[in-house]
Parts: structure tokens; C-alpha cells; sequence
DNA sequence: AATTGGCACTCGGGTTAAACGAGTGCCAGG
DNA sequence: CCTGGCACTCGTTTAACCCGAGTGCCAATT
């Protein structure tokens, strides 16, 4: 059904409708690529792909461009992922170098990812269930208030407001802030929860609701709301890149934090490479858009993803090696700090 | 010059212009406003207000169009900011209500304003100038580095990776950390560099170049770098407010921090509502659009600004109402916590 | 069975021409 | 100073038209 020429045939259409973005026809495709045989042989092939669902025309007397099933076929079997250039490397480099702080990490990839690729660039930040805590710092801020910083061993520092119950004075404070450190230091935050689970117990009766309180938040708001956290750049890239219809609506998707959420959770909790085509992406209003995304974490964890967004009509091969090649340095730095 | 009347002609104008998108004739104008002259005369009117500057049209045969100097002329002698609806007021409240974090408060400010003017909403952090220290905290993360966590009375924590030039021990990374909080504890972050100028020479020699890396970083990075955290929403509002042009030039212009900065800083140091219409932006790329901005903080203290841009042809007086509404409740939350 | 050249057909895009109409400027009279 | 009248302008819309890229099909060839 598909022997070697129309899978070529497939690959030429859409390399050209990628970087042309005009209906590719027969007797243009036999110019471009050195097929050996006539536009009326094409032809025939074109209308089994078609038959098969791989490409449409637009209009009747227009040619052909790649449906989404095509772009499929191409991303599974036609392509291989395109390592960056030397320049591009080097690129990628110099732009990260600086970033001390996650928060810088995390902003210089969104762009870098936008510029690499032209498009948008999806960046989530990294989970902390892998780190450690390596201090729990109390401080309080009013009588029924303190606010609670966690610095965990990958020097990182969260921090939260917490609303007690009771008063609590300097002592009791002071007493909480030893056990929680004794308990809590060097262990994964992932198992916090076991971790804490029998400290009331070792607390005056009094002040036990309060250290409720601060447990509460720290298990839930601190690990948990961080990976909600996702940041993108690169909007500007969407103006040129003639979304064919509601850049409205990919922008409306791109600002709600739910929806980067479920962009990125689609592709499970693996490492690899995943490219999401068209009305394969669940979000509504993203259809027409395709998204290559990848895990990145320091070593073989996965602690966050990262992606890229852009039309149906991407450079699927360039893109995935820009979001490869960053995700794995990325990577590097988060090992090393 | 320009009479009464005529002043209302360009009201008229304006706030047509505004509603429709279209150019504004002159029988149009006698219909939807009740003055009660005759077009011709209108249109005498509206000869001298274009001679004078303050309207033109796209084309002849076409109506007229307010210019820039003409918003100008109507920001500031014929309108006034438009107190909001009490529907409004109480989605202020409802959507700022349970932002305890700094982060929050900023995040749910700019989606706010985004949402009220249905335009693009900047929003920048607030200045930790006028904040004090309520303790400083020094972190090991590797033999040559350490991590360096403030924490405000306002409840708020910086935290940023210090290279230090020789190792340290534990011991004397804890004397640093007392002689730091000894010396800067409730002290204003202002009066920050006074406070440790003479604190070197209470270590020992050995310590004073990691003393002074640890300094450095306090005092330029944590301080200054913050205000230049600004953060936008709302970009998808761009799309369907048809900019004329360049709506690429737009985000382009949004994702530039720097721009942003520029954007902000025109406005002096006031808290006051700055209107800046058209091409008064400095900012190219910017031209076309209009800036309302305004100061925010605790009580009267101007922390930072926030602002919404939008196309020229924007609702001045609701959006400075929102602007100004906003800006005040904001305040309000950060003088509380 | 696959390939090829030939040929009629389709249909979107671009061009030209004409009719339309909103809006203007100007003027003479109230 | 205001008003009604009127000629004029010019962008927009509609219609008719042609052009050409591209297709599908078929009969002939390999």
C-alpha cells in the first residue's frame, strides 16, 4: 500500500509545505527533489495518500498539504530528530551560563527555547518531591501569623504565610523550628509526610493545633502548588507565524496555568521526547497546534517539562533537537548547583 | 478658539471612535448626541479642531479620527476617572481576596487588571527599599558556595547563590550569620550599606573576602535586581483589539524586561495616574499604543507601578478608573500583611 | 502492473469596471 | 453665526472576467 516512493512522496510534501507554506503540487515536487519519474506518477501516489488520509487539498485545483495523521506518519517514520548546529550549541551555552537562581534557570530557558525555535516555549519548573531539606526556617510576622521558608539541598527556597489557630509566643516558635529541623533535615521531601507524622505528639499539648498548621502548609502548599508553577515566552513569535485561524484563542490557552498543565501532564511522566499533533492535543483551541515536549530533571530524574508550541506546520526535526538538546542541559545545570 | 462646543464635538468624537472603531461623520454625531445645531455646522467645527490638530481623517470622503494631541486635550480637560460599578469593586475583592504570597498578590493584580479593562495588564514588584531585615540566613550548598535567604518584615524572602573566593567552615559561616542579623536586624534595606560597612573588621582577617562576596551580593542583587521583576497578562486581549499594526512589535515590546522598565520608570517617582497616549511612549514599537499607569504601595509609600496598555483608542476614563481602583486595593493588602 | 503523456476540467485569485454612498467643503441666505 | 443645499471625492462593494496552477482520468507504452 505505501512502499518506499510515497512515504518519499510524504516527506517532500511536507518538508515543502513546512518551509513554503503554499498547497505543494505534483510537477513542483519532481523540480525540488530528484524523483525520477513524471508529475503524472506523483499524481497517483498523491491520491492514495490522500485516500489514506495522510494529505488534503484545501480546494479543488490546489495541491496538496499534510493532514495531521501525515504530520504523524512523518514524526514516527519519516524523520529522525535534527542535532543542533555548532552555533546553536554554543548559543545554548553562553545564554545559560549566568543563571544562578531557579527563577533565573527557568526565565533564560523560556526564551532561549522561544528564540531557538521560533515559537512558544513552555517551561515548567522543577518538583521538589526529589530534594531534601537541609533547613525549616519560622519566622513570625504578627501574633497569629508566621511565615514558613523551606531551603531544600538543591538551594532552594520556598517560603509561605501561615494562619495559626492560636497565638503562639517566641518559645514555642523556637521549640517547633528545632523539632521540624530535627525531624525534617536531609530527608526527601517526599516522604515529609511520614517524617512529621508523629511530631505532635512530642509537642506541649498547647501547642499542638499551631504545629498542625505549619505541617499542613508545608505538605501541601509548598511541594504540591510549586509544580503548578509554568511560565512561557515567545508570544511574540505567534503574531508572525500566521496561525491560520484564533491566535486568539492559543493565547487565551497559553495564560491559563490549568491548561499549561494539562498541556504538559498529557505526556505522562516520561522522559522522552513527545510531540503532540493538532486535534491530538486535548485543549480545546489548540488544535492546529502542535506541541513537542520532553521531562528534564538533574540526572535520569524527571522533575519537570518543558515544551514548544507552534502551528501543525512546524520543523518537527529542528524543534525536537532544540527541545532535547536544552532539556539535557538544562539538565547539567541542575545537577551541578 | 475652541469654544465650548467644540470641545463637546471632540468628546463626541472620541468616545464614538472609542465604541465604534469607525470614523465619526458629522450627521452621526448630531443624531447619537443631542446637540442641537445642524451637521454643517458640526462640520465647521470639526474643520478647525483637525486644523488645530486634534482630529484628522484616514482619508477624504471618510469621518474623522482623534489624534494623539486630540486623547491628550480629552484626558486631560474633558474627562474624568470613571469610579467603578459595584459589580467591579467586588470582583476586585473576590479575586485578590485569597492571595497571601507576594507572588500571588502580583500574579492575581495582573490577571485582574487584564480582566477589567480587557487589555494588557503590567504589573512590577515591589521595591524592597523600604522593607527591613528580620533575619538573614546563610545556607551551605558546597564548599565554595553558599546560599544567601532575607527575610522582611513584610513577610517576604529573597534568597540568591553567593560564589565565595576561598572555602569556609561551618563555624565561621555561623559567626558571619550572627554578626549579619546582629547588625541588620529591623534595620531599613536602605540604610542597608551603612549598617555593614564596618562589619568586616569584627572578623577574622581569613573570613573577610567571603565577608565581602556575601555583602555584595546582599546589597546588589537582592535589593536592586528585585524591582526589576515585572510581569504581564492579558496579551491575548491584544488579538481581538485589532492594533492596527504591529501587533508582533507589541509583545515583542512586552517580553523585553527592559522595555517594561522604560515603560514604567517614564512616569517619575509619582503615585499620581500618568497617562502616556500614542507616540509620548518613548518606546518604539510602541507608538500606537497608550500607557496608563500608576504608583502602588503600603499606605503612601510608592513601592512600585502597575499599568495597562491598550490600543490609543482605548476607554481612558474606565481604564484609569480600574487602573486607580486597583492600585489603591493592592495597596491595602500589602500595608496588611 | 507500473509509468507516462495528453487533455479536459475545476476553481481560487487577481484584474478591471461600474455603481454606491458616506462624508466633505463651500456658498448663499436667514 | 448657523443652516440647507449641492457638487465633489474617494474608499468600498459587486460583478464579470480571465488566467493558470493543479487535478483526475484515460489510453498508450514499457
Amino acid at each position: 500500500m505505501l512502499d518506499d516512493r510515497k512515504l518519499a512522496v510524504l516527506r517532500a510534501i511536507i518538508e515543502d509545505y513546512v518551509s513554503t507554506t503554499e498547497p505543494v503540487g505534483s510537477k513542483s515536487l519532481v523540480e525540488r527533489h530528484n524523483l525520477d519519474v513524471s508529475p503524472a506518477t506523483i499524481r497517483n501516489d498523491m491520491a492514495v495518500l490522500e485516500e489514506l488520509g495522510y494529505i488534503t487539498q484545501p480546494h479543488t485545483s490546489a495541491g496538496r498539504i499534510p493532514t495531521d495523521k501525515g504530520y504523524r506518519l512523518f514524526v514516527d517514520r519519516l524523520s529522525s530528530v535534527k542535532p543542533l548546529s555548532g552555533a546553536e550549541r554554543r548559543a545554548i551555552e553562553t545564554f545559560l551560563a549566568g543563571a544562578y537562581e531557579l527563577d533565573d534557570v527557568v526565565t533564560r530557558t523560556v526564551r532561549l527555547l522561544a528564540q531557538l525555535t521560533r515559537q512558544v516555549a513552555v517551561v515548567q519548573y522543577p518538583s521538589l518531591r526529589r530534594s531534601s531539606v537541609r533547613h525549616v526556617e519560622l519566622v513570625p510576622l504578627a501574633p497569629g501569623r508566621l511565615l514558613l521558608v523551606l531551603i531544600t539541598d538543591t538551594g532552594r527556597v520556598e517560603q509561605r504565610g501561615v494562619e495559626l489557630p492560636d497565638k503562639i509566643d517566641e518559645d514555642s516558635i523556637a521549640h517547633l523550628r528545632a523539632m521540624l529541623n530535627v525531624c525534617m533535615d536531609g530527608q526527601p521531601l517526599a516522604d515529609a509526610a511520614s517524617m512529621v507524622v508523629d511530631l505532635p505528639g512530642q509537642l506541649e499539648p498547647g501547642d499542638r493545633p499551631n504545629a498542625a498548621a505549619v505541617l499542613s502548609v508545608l505538605l501541601e502548599s509548598l511541594v504540591e502548588r510549586h509544580e503548578e508553577k509554568i511560565v512561557f515566552g515567545g508570544a511574540a513569535n505567534l503574531a508572525t507565524s500566521d496561525f491560520s485561524k484564533g491566535l486568539q484563542d492559543v493565547l487565551e490557552a497559553l495564560e491559563e496555568q490549568v491548561v499549561l498543565m494539562r498541556l504538559l501532564g498529557e505526556s505522562g511522566d516520561t522522559a522522552l521526547l513527545t510531540v503532540k499533533i493538532g486535534a491530538e492535543n486535548a485543549v480545546e483551541g489548540l488544535h492546529g497546534a502542535s506541541v513537542v515536549s520532553t521531562g528534564y530533571g538533574a540526572g535520569d530524574q524527571v522533575l519537570a517539562k518543558l515544551a514548544v508550541l507552534g502551528p501543525t506546520r512546524m520543523d518537527y526535526p529542528g524543534t525536537m533537537g532544540a527541545v532535547r538538546a536544552v532539556a539535557r542541559y538544562v539538565g547539567h545545570i541542575l545537577a551541578e548547583s
